[in-house]
DNA sequence: TATTGTTATACTCTATAACTATA
DNA sequence: TATAGTTATAGAGTATAACAATA
């Protein structure tokens, strides 16, 4: 009645067939350990210090509240996170000059380096899910989950 | 170039456009909020824990070793969760006959009173999605998901 | 010797309140 | 008074090794 077609192995999923969240929750063990491979043991970064990197790649320069935002993280969890990577040399961190409030959170040369490496090899981690998942899909697969995403009850 | 279409508020996400992954984070962000809403405050469980009796509601027993597997949490860990679902009356565990070395974990009565009343409130949550999701793409959804799931590496 | 499950432990992540400095 | 960011701290989640009991 609730499962669909084939569910080749493991316990019956019950009601959880029908939840969103429980199946998002599935794909991301995938994505983590596909990430693992690509970026987390080879450069020891986190999918956060990651995303970091290439929101400030494609930025040049960002607010912490705006990143907080982005990365969903608040703001003591960011405070410790630019800590550790500037402590890395990968980030600075500048007053900014019209409200001495705020700062702009910037890429260092050894960062851009770094990013622009690893943005470079991002492709061949993606690639890794073409075998179960055709182009079309996988872009249809992302415009279903920026609809979820973007779906903010507030 | 990278950008698709629309991208109404928030910096520019470059390359993480194309990361499956980092959209499935950020989707993550709102069933999270609705799951808080709906099961995490009024009864107070995680997600883990949600999951945990649907699996029992379906199986009616399983071993730890499956939920451990299920659940994609290391032995230990599903121990905690154990003995904490146990002190709180939802379930119980029993020794196999059979292999005394591996046991049942099997709902309670009010184990299973509990997990009836929030099978039957499931819909309600996933019906915060009507409103961004058709009916058709929120099965497609899954299915794309569950590709991903059951793509393992190794 | 291998497996099931537990204990102990350390490490990371997350959430909250209180603080500073600017505005 | 409000906002940007930090500090301090407690709680929850996660990972690993060592162990007991059984096979």
């Amino acid at each position: 009645m609730s499962s669909s077609s084939k569910k080749p192995q493991g316990p019956a999923q019950g009601v959880l067939d029908g939840v969103v969240g429980h199946h998002l929750a599935c794909a991301r063990v995938t994505t983590h350990v596909t990430f693992l491979k690509h970026f987390g043991q080879p450069y020891d970064l986190r999918p956060v210090e990651y995303s970091l990197l290439m929101l400030l790649a494609a930025n040049a320069q960002l607010t912490p509240k705006q990143l907080a935002q982005s990365l969903a993280l608040s703001a003591p969890n960011l405070t410790i996170l630019l800590d550790r990577m500037q402590d890395r040399g990968m980030l600075q961190r500048v007053r900014s000059e019209v409200d001495r409030r705020s700062q702009h959170v910037m890429l260092t040369d050894a960062g851009r380096a770094l990013t622009d490496e690893i943005a470079t090899k991002t492709p061949a981690m993606e690639a890794e899910l073409d075998s179960c998942l055709s182009r079309a899909e996988r872009a249809l697969l992302i415009e279903l989950l920026d609809k979820i995403a973007r779906h903010r009850p507030a």
